[in-house]
DNA sequence: ATAAATATAGCACGATCGTTCGATTTATCA
DNA sequence: TGATAAATCGAACGATCGTGCTATATTTAT
């Protein structure tokens, strides 16, 4: 690899660290430049605005959620135990590599009321989060985990949920009864829809 | 009342509003001053820092959403038509007062990473949001329209799981869709308890 | 090795922010 | 009414922000 998309890949994952540890919106080229240990004017060179900062950030970190969520997935059976692992992966995420928060809730969160490219880039992402779970849930359906007769849309609906408000129990409470809700739900979102 | 308190609650009504327009930490002295159509400086003496400002416009929220969804529930009948109702003034809250987010929701997700005060009474609020919740399920469960045999605890993280994932969903795709799928979520999460 | 291209740094700008302070208007009450 | 208190304002401060410009390293290609 180049020296220069070496640098790049070192700044977005800094930058990826800064908004699972600080939030998306505060992730200024100031901070970031500070935490990479170089210039302001630096740094802004790479991507020539914070908006294009911004996007890029999303996309690396779509890249490296999926690959740690989903392509690590790929070493269990399809279906059933391999939604069990995606799930798994997921909530360690919250933990891994200094823990911290989903970077697109938090983003979906911050641009909700700010209409523009960024927000459109997290709805994209979003959208792909979700469908990736929904086919892990159809793959489900098609090695008969689970009944055929369920609606995948609403059962990934139902899971995307419990994960998303896990994270939020997690924040709001002591992490141990946050957890203990959690799988105890998982385990019967999961014994709802097996055969 | 007077006109010093009438005022205050001008500035928490209108904090409000920008908070569910634009995101928690987006308000400050200087735009919410030029809102309301006062001076920096003589907003800034309503409050005398930017932390107290943001501890009382969150109570302001708890108590505004307090009234508005469990508040306005009690014309309904104990158990699950009251839950029922709760639930439909909280969806609705999305959309009345020129619409926005949970501002719960956006303020845990800012404040995520930010110890403090603040951070302090959002966990406070939400706890006391959820507790609200678990203790009208009770009520289903004390008027027999639930089973008693459930967890509360699992079923209230259930439903508060899908109040906020159906949020994400509205943000992120259609409405239409993000409506329907939530409804008949909704529905079945009824049906799975109810005796 | 030298020329061209790229990466980075230093500096300055205007904007916005939270906060302070003193002056001034407005409300309260003896 | 006149004195006291409270609310509001205007101006200024130091910080931080995004961004542009110019100069200097550093890498790449000939």
């Amino acid at each position: 690899m180049s020296t220069s998309a070496e640098r790049k890949l070192t700044i977005l994952d800094t930058a990826l660290a800064l908004v699972r540890n600080t939030g998306f919106e505060s992730v200024s080229i100031a901070s970031l430049a500070n935490e990479v240990g170089m210039s302001k004017s630096g740094l802004f060179a790479h991507f020539n605005s914070k908006e294009k900062m911004h996007l890029m950030i999303l996309d690396h970190a779509a890249e490296k959620f999926g690959a740690d969520i989903f392509g690590r997935s790929l070493k269990a059976k399809r279906g059933l135990p391999r939604l069990k692992l995606i799930v798994k992966n997921w909530v360690n995420w919250y933990k891994t590599d200094g823990g911290g928060t989903c970077p697109f809730l938090a983003a979906a969160v911050e641009y909700d009321s700010k209409p523009g490219a960024v927000k459109s880039r997290i709805q994209l992402h979003t959208n792909k989060l979700i469908s990736s779970l929904n086919y892990s849930i159809d793959l489900c359906v098609e090695e008969d985990h689970f009944r055929k007769s369920i609606e995948t849309k609403k059962v990934t609906f139902e899971l995307y949920s419990i994960i998303i408000g896990h994270l939020v129990y997690l924040r709001t409470m002591e992490v141990k009864s946050a957890n203990k809700i959690f799988q105890s739900s998982f385990n019967e979102f999961i014994e709802r829809y097996q055969i």
